[in-house]
DNA sequence: ATCGTATATCGTAAATTTACGATTAATGAT
DNA sequence: ATCATTAATCGTAAATTTACGATATACGAT
């Protein structure tokens, strides 16, 4: 942005949009959801599943495993991802907590 | 992005992520927020409660707007909006099935 | 008809994101 | 020791996002 601002919102917000806009991304949806079927697996694996570069996706793990979305170790030369289900778990109760409020028809016509 | 490659994603992906990265903005989430505690509301209102020119507020409602998250209409001069409960609904069950699957335990020790 | 208020849009600058080739680092195999 | 493999990081270009002042638009009031 401009100018961080970011200061000026309250943190509670602040890192909900920083969950969200690590979610902003269709690479990065998709590792979830290859992460959350095979359960666990190579970064290869999932360089092969993606049409983006190895770098690219290095990259994409990275900014989800900085919103700690995933969790990734290194197995010698190679390195293992695996969703951080606590923390999914946490983030999908944020989610649905901002959402729930909503319930009862559209206020405007 | 340097080049758009969404096209070699599933729409479904792109559409979630689209979503995901329309709440990825403190200003957004805390507009939810507002027009959710609220249930409806003028514009000039949320202008008031959030710390960005009158500008930046009209363009985070557009992109809210944009992905179907609120709705907005004109009054005379003013402009109402809120929260289009119908879609959020819809984007609840969308987030709350991607973090469905996971459940037992991560993978990863 | 003119003026004031409310909001959207335009133009633009700065920051951030996305993508990729090239390089580096780290390990296992020969 | 050398080589092949895997993945992270660097450097960088292009696209997008964010922010704001200025302007345009649309309406109600006078």
């Amino acid at each position: 942005m401009a100018e961080a601002k970011l200061n000026k919102f309250a943190a509670e917000d602040v890192s909900l949009a920083d969950v969200a806009k690590s979610l902003g991304h269709p690479a990065r949806i998709r590792i979830l959801k290859i992460l959350t079927d095979m359960n666990l697996c190579m970064c290869g694996d999932i360089v092969d599943q993606l049409p983006l570069s190895q770098a690219t996706v290095s990259q994409h793990l990275k900014e989800l495993k900085r919103v700690g979305l995933i969790k990734g170790n290194v197995e010698g030369p190679k390195t293992c991802y695996c969703i951080d289900n606590q923390r999914i778990e946490e983030i999908r109760d944020k989610f649905a907590n901002l959402f729930s409020k909503v319930c009862c028809g559209s206020a405007c016509k």
